[in-house]
DNA sequence: AGCGATCTTGACGGATCCTTAACGCGCAGC
DNA sequence: GCTGCGCGTTAAGGATCCGTCAAGATCGCT
């Protein structure tokens, strides 16, 4: 059965949902701020996500960012009508539908079948660890083995957690840009160089002779686990 | 480079996505009805599909269909708004996303970003084993099976791709350079005699008698597996 | 308003890569 | 044997890319 966890802080909206989806036998939970909403995808792991943007205590986008760190969980996000420039933003965020309210019921069914049906496979392990150090996804912590803790501005953990994604995987500087600091920035390969500096700094054992965080020169980087 | 295949009817339409979507260093081709369409696809393999409904020869779901038969690549439907069952039966049929018209170009082009970034990836084959070495396209990576991991510049990356890619068949030299370095070299043959002998050396045992990248005179060189 | 942390931006040396030209070799035609 | 052509090889420059540093600019918090 699939389970669909509603973020919404509307009860009207939220029980209609509730009722619209138990009754094409979804399983259904629901939460009605950011914060319990990550909480619940972290702890219920749902195969699809119905996020509202207009919640009360923190931006969508970061809410999309939460989740996307680390899940590849579908997400359909609903939003009042008109607000062009906040639906790019959610969807650059790693959205995968946006749905304007008022909406049609049998619209965003399609919609969640839609998102259901070319949901990845890949259930990603969310945690990762090395001889030197361990980057945990979902809490958004690294701790090196030696020493303790380590402290991450966010632009250096978004940075990481793109790479720590695609371990393994040559990650192409677009693809790094686009993720980390948006589609505008394609061609920004100065960023790249500063805060991969700063990771390596940070994390490897020999900074100037990097063992997990190599460069491909003039493709992009590669996390070698 | 992203390759998109827009199918719709309306010539002002096509020029705007056309104009826009160039203007974002995508590559664009267009077909004005459903059936060159579906040709298109099978022929030029686009990474995403922008598909009009309102098509004056065949029913836009016909057309999802078509295409779902034999490929998943993203589709993203184009429509006028009101028509609740025929958005529904769109995103049904296997479209992955809808838009309705009058749209926004950012909004399109953030879906467009969307589509194409969960897009699965290709199912191709995407690792080669032969008894001396081993490339992953998806990762890039080639890794002799002697000695470790082979560094590749980029171009000598392309070039490879290109070959493994259409492994067992001869490939032009018009057709390496025009797809490693650009319509304009077609007749720079050198570049490919100095790039295939670097392969070589990386990757043969034997370089001065190759056994994988062999060369027909005349006509240009193929990978043989 | 002030302060610290973070992000942006520019500049530089050094490493890497691409381009280009030259030369040798084998082969076919004259 | 000579010549022209295509291919393989090599090396040198010039362009590009990368790592590094540090000085503003910006942001968030008190």
């Amino acid at each position: 059965m699939t389970r669909v966890l509603v973020i919404d802080d509307e009860p009207s909206i939220l029980r209609a949902l509730r009722i619209n989806l138990t009754a094409r036998s979804y399983e259904v939970s629901t939460a009605s701020d950011g914060a319990s909403g990550l909480a619940a995808v972290a702890r219920d792991r749902p195969d699809v996500l119905i996020l509202d943007l207009g919640l009360p205590d923190m931006d969508g986008t970061d809410v999309i960012h939460g989740v996307r760190g680390w899940s590849s969980t579908p997400i359909i996000v609903l939003s009042v009508w008109g607000q062009e420039n906040q639906k790019v933003a959610a969807l650059d965020a790693g959205a995968d539908d946006y749905v304007t309210k008022p909406f049609g019921m049998d619209e965003l069914l399609a919609r969640l079948r839609a998102a259901v049906r070319r949901a990845a496979p890949a259930p990603d392990e969310p945690v990762l660890t090395t001889p030197d150090f361990t980057v945990d996804l979902a809490v958004k912590r690294v701790s090196r083995t030696a020493d303790g803790d380590v402290r991450l501005t966010p632009t250096e953990w978004q940075l990481l957690e793109v790479l720590v994604r695609n371990r393994g995987r040559l990650v192409t500087q677009r693809q790094l840009l686009q993720e980390v600091w948006g589609p505008a920035y394609e061609t920004e390969s100065n960023y790249l160089r500063v805060y991969i500096a700063q990771l390596r700094r940070k994390l490897e054992p020999e900074p100037s002779r990097p063992r997990y965080l190599l460069t491909e020169p003039g493709m992009g980087y590669r996390f070698q686990a």
